[in-house]
DNA sequence: TATTGTTATACTCTATAACTATA
DNA sequence: TATAGTTATAGAGTATAACAATA
């Protein structure tokens, strides 16, 4: 996810041709949430991956570290049902993190079937720096709006992130 | 994208285990705007494409056509920038449209490497029908809003979908 | 019987480069 | 030279089923 998406955005916001007088603005589908979420993500998520990549990671390997860094911490099932993802790409994730010692799975005893992952010191301190390198990705992203309006933003995309099924 | 988001989601909400109990929910990734906007596309985009199945459409799909009907019928160059997809991939989803009748490429007389790409009648109808199965599947994703918060939620969703690159 | 993690596999999505025809 | 569309291909991402170990 380098290039392209890069390079779409950079055409599509040429100077000669801004966005503000482009028709397809007046297009229904500009009026659905849906459509401009999945295109802030998509743009945000290229500028975060470009951004982590020094550090050898994506968005979504830094959200599996970002969570095994929590004090409680998750087991692999638990991983995929927050992050939305297959249990089956967890074990890629996780295997991958893993052989560059940044996670460990530990064996429950409770339940010997489970295996909780758990970030070890150096994850954490490169979790510390993939941190840093998101935060930026994502103030260059909200650059648009105001403290209080990225406040409310999370408030109101926190909500519809994590409630239950319509 | 039928099952396994479907599924997760199932799980991760399962009345037993509530998601305000959820550990991982005091994790810092929740906090990160980029990250809520993401799951909630995911789970959004999931439920958009079960509706659309029934019309033989994905929300990829969906969206051009939706282009393709708007008076001034846009360019494949146009729909990839507005899309942020690679130009190729545009060709692959206006071929299938095209043969199922729905759009049809129009030669442009003063740069005749350029083709327009305009809904036929049948394609107009079935968007009609579309629209209103999307606009279903995003009030379900929405439900915890109220009307005054997604017209809040759109417009700060536009301005950072629509801001030249930081 | 059901669940966790795992493997293998297939399928979809996305990206890249090379080509053509126009400009 | 540069751009619009196209093709072919490769790579990443995602989904499915089947299995072993455990509950």
């Amino acid at each position: 996810m380098t290039g392209t998406f890069a390079d779409s955005i950079e055409n599509r916001f040429d100077p000669s041709t801004p966005a503000s007088a482009d028709p397809l603005l007046a297009s229904e589908l500009v009026t659905e949430i849906e459509f401009l979420a999945a295109r802030a993500v998509s743009i945000g998520t290229a500028r975060a991956n470009s951004m982590l990549a020094p550090l050898d990671l994506k968005v979504r390997s830094y959200s599996v570290l970002a969570l095994a860094c929590t004090a409680e911490a998750p087991s692999q099932r638990e991983l995929a049902d927050f992050l939305c993802l297959v249990p089956s790409q967890i074990v890629a994730i996780v295997d991958a993190l893993e052989q560059r010692g940044l996670v460990e799975r530990i064996g429950d005893r409770n339940d010997r079937r489970s295996k909780a992952i758990r970030a070890t010191a150096s994850g954490k301190k490169l979790y510390k720096n993939a941190s840093r390198a998101v935060r930026e990705a994502e103030a260059s992203s909200l650059e648009a709006l105001t403290v209080d309006e990225c406040d409310q933003l999370r408030g109101l995309l926190r909500r519809i992130a994590f409630t239950p099924a319509g």
